[in-house]
RNA sequence: GGCGCGUUCGUCUAGUGGCUUAGGACGCCGCCCUCUCAAGGCGGAGAUCACGGGUUCAAAUCCCGUACGCGCUACCA
């Protein structure tokens, strides 16, 4: 099914952020485009004066970019924004609507928001079954008409919609989809401030930019029928639609704000890395039929198909999003472990400090399968960064022995006679000890631990004590002994 | 209310009429490994496939109905 001519387009407002469920639909859209050769638009739907933010539209490119969502047409991040901005085609909207109302499609409405207010509540106190505008201005005479507009009275346009009619379109992820044109309002196309409403402006410039497959959220699959009937209205070929299950909160209602973090960027700064958030979002609602649940970006592409798309919406468990985060971070490449853990470290009460390289590269190796975020490497395993200044309570009653301060100078004093250790010749010092003793390795080990770290659990003893050195080893052994005997 | 869409373990899902005593993953529990914690390996609990009718020799899979959930119902997108 591979068409050499696919176009698509991922078209957020500018919200202010980029909301996972678009992250989602970004990445459906580029995964489709991808996995067909073809090209990828981003526009940006900002008709909405009342909603305009600032600086909103620099942020989505921001998030698209750092997911790693290139596109091949749309604004671009120096705000040259091209004809990518519904904002800034306004003309063409009206030059299109226009034309319809030549045609006898739409109409020119005057009547006041009070007017159609009434209207609704009136209809609603009669309890019709659907509450709909009465299509008063339609009767309206030509006369009638331009002498309201040359008295610049405040209009809307709206498309007529002709009753009676069935509406079905193909739904790749639905298959036939049918509704009454009964049920289907005039819509609105230019608001009386002039902009177009989404309708209007997405269907011109899905057929402007020549899309072939709009890839949208399920909340768009209740106005299809109007955008298809507009097609019809322009004479234009309407694209493959394609509506994407929702993703929902635990509560399965459409994930919200309320109920946790939706915005990529709070995820991004929480520290998930965006290979994570890509691989778990990607199979929220799609999977390749097999029991793979690890990709990395270029891996969805080869694999991604339409027709697998669900149904029906996903909980978005973060949970499992924790799992592949830790999954990727296992995976990840040491210069970029290590660029990510100075930045962290940077941001932290050790940024004042200089630790080499080699010295975090170890730090990495042996906490990489302990733990599931960056931030991690520094929180969990804080000894690392400076001698611990408390001894975990629990572990001092279980392993702090009346005869454990001896053992400790024993293995001190042999550490001490040792040039360079490496981990081997730590394990050999302490396993001959142990035997001298008479005792199991276990009885050293766990009071070592406690000593030189302040905690009962971490890596390999002797990775340890390799990476904090023979010195530092050492030092913390006699701060122990006195620090614990008087605790 | 109307219209539309959906419904398989707590969650993400496999399943497209017989291979299914419904498979995998996350989470949970246990065992193994082991100096701890992880990781890894092995195993366990967990789904009367929303419910009720059909069709069929045979249905999670096809049809109809009901229930429930969600979405839309704006001069928002």
């Amino acid at each position: 099914m591979i068409n050499e001519t696919v176009r698509v387009r991922f078209a957020p407002s500018p919200t202010g952020y980029l909301h996972v469920g678009g992250l989602r639909t970004a990445l459906y859209n580029y995964l489709f485009a991808k996995s067909n050769k073809g090209t990828l638009v981003l526009r940006i739907e900002d008709t909405d004066r009342a909603r305009f933010v600032e600086g909103a539209v620099e942020k989505l490119i921001e998030a698209l970019r750092w997911a790693g969502l290139e596109y091949d047409e749309g604004p671009d991040k120096d705000g040259n924004y091209g004809p990518y901005v519904q904002s800034q085609r306004l003309q063409i909207y009206k030059n299109h609507a226009e034309e319809l109302i030549k045609s006898g499609k739409a109409y020119y409405c005057f009547c006041t928001s009070q007017r159609l207010e009434a209207l609704r509540e009136e209809q609603q106190k009669l309890k019709l079954p659907q509450a709909k505008y009465d299509k008063h201005c339609l009767s309206l005479t030509s006369d009638e008409v331009s002498e309201k507009l040359s008295e610049n009275t405040s209009h809307t346009i709206r498309l007529n919609v002709i009753g009676g009619q069935k509406i079905s379109f193909t739904d790749v992820i639905r298959e036939i989809v049918e509704f009454e044109s009964d049920n289907v309002d005039d819509q609105i196309l230019i608001k009386s401030d002039g902009n177009p409403t989404y309708h209007l402006a997405n269907v011109v410039d899905d057929h402007l930019m020549k899309i072939t497959h709009v890839i949208r959220g399920e909340e768009w699959l209740s106005s299809t029928p109007k955008h298809v009937l507009l097609y019809d209205a322009f004479g234009w070929e309407p694209p493959v639609f394609a509506h994407l299950p929702l993703l929902l909160n635990p509560d399965r209602s459409k994930l919200s704000k309320r109920q946790g973090d939706v915005a990529v960027e709070d995820y991004r700064d929480k520290g998930y890395l965006k290979e994570a958030l890509i691989n778990f979002v990607a199979l929220l609602g799609w999977n390749a039929g097999d029991d793979r649940e690890f990709y990395y970006l270029d891996e969805l592409a080869e694999n991604f198909s339409l027709n697998r798309v669900n149904k029906s919406g996903a909980v978005f468990d973060i949970q499992k999003l924790n799992w592949l985060n830790a999954e990727h971070l296992r995976k990840l490449p040491d210069d970029r472990l290590l660029q990510m853990l100075k930045t962290e470290i940077s941001f932290s009460q050790y940024k004042d400090k200089k630790f080499s390289d080699e010295y975090l590269l170890l730090i990495t190796a042996a906490m990489k399968e302990r733990v599931s975020f960056v931030k991690e490497f520094i929180s969990s395993c804080s000894y690392f960064y400076e001698a611990p200044s408390e001894y975990e309570q629990k572990s001092v009653e279980k392993n702090w022995k009346p005869e454990t301060p001896a053992h400790l100078i024993r293995l001190s004093e042999e550490f001490d006679r040792l040039d360079i250790p490496s981990k081997e010749d730590y394990e050999s010092v302490l396993t001959k000890v142990a035997e001298e003793l008479g005792i199991g390795k276990g009885n050293l080990i766990h009071p070592l631990r406690l000593a030189v770290s302040g905690q009962s659990t971490g890596p390999g003893m002797f990775d340890l004590l390799y990476i904090l050195g023979k010195n530092e080893v050492i030092k913390r052994i006699n701060t122990a002994l006195e620090k614990i005997s008087t605790q």
